[in-house]
DNA sequence: ATATATTATCGTAATATTGCAATATTAAAT
DNA sequence: ATTTAATATTGCAATATTACGATAATATAT
């Protein structure tokens, strides 16, 4: 075996799971934080800012495309894309929500 | 090759991203969700609780403890724990202060 | 139409993660 | 000291992730 037994759990808590896994990497977080801080679209310049080969970023940015996380356009020359700012809040309400539930008696 | 670059990114992108992967298992996130919803200290329910084996259910708690957001008495019969509640805020700040940045000028 | 620049995809190697059976360790009770 | 109950560790198989070279696809400019 090996492989995550996905169904026993609540969709809620495989949703948030799918999300942190894209944040679980250092560079999808650059990426992201690089992005967000952006005053409008991004054009070609993530490889020299983060230091990873170009296809290496190019995957990288399709995990954070898979949750939603971009908006845009993505192929061709000069791409130009940038946060979606609805699932941005999306994805920080989850957070929040998910940190803001704990009992404070504790041994 | 195949191996994270942990080495050129930031510490603090590398700390998040550590984080994000102990929340990347749905199994560890509804482990994470119980205990800190729990009126007092945890006492060995978690493997009916959660539904995989007990080996599987320790290792688990094994990468939340690394992270350390667990406190208490760990080995041995009847061992008893709860959630860290300092290094909780701690993370739940990090992912506050991660998400607040976003510009919203946009294409 | 061709050349050029940019991003995506394929293939592959190295490593990490997930899960559990078997076994070991630990601590309390008898 | 033995037994019993609970958790940890080991070993291993299946799968997933990470990274990049080579190449393909895409789009703009000439």
């Amino acid at each position: 075996m090996g492989v995550s037994k996905t169904h026993i759990f609540s969709l809620q808590h495989n949703e948030l799971a799918q999300v942190a896994k894209v944040m679980a990497h250092p560079a999808r977080i650059a990426i992201l934080e690089y992005i967000s801080k952006q005053e409008g679209c991004i054009c070609n310049d993530l490889v020299d800012e983060i230091g990873l080969a170009q296809p290496t970023i190019s995957q990288h940015l399709n995990e954070i495309k898979k949750i939603g996380l971009l908006k845009g356009t993505y192929e061709g020359k000069n791409l130009c894309y940038c946060i979606n700012q609805e699932r941005w809040l999306e994805l920080q309400r989850a957070f929040q929500s998910f940190f803001s539930n704990i009992n404070l008696n504790c041994c």
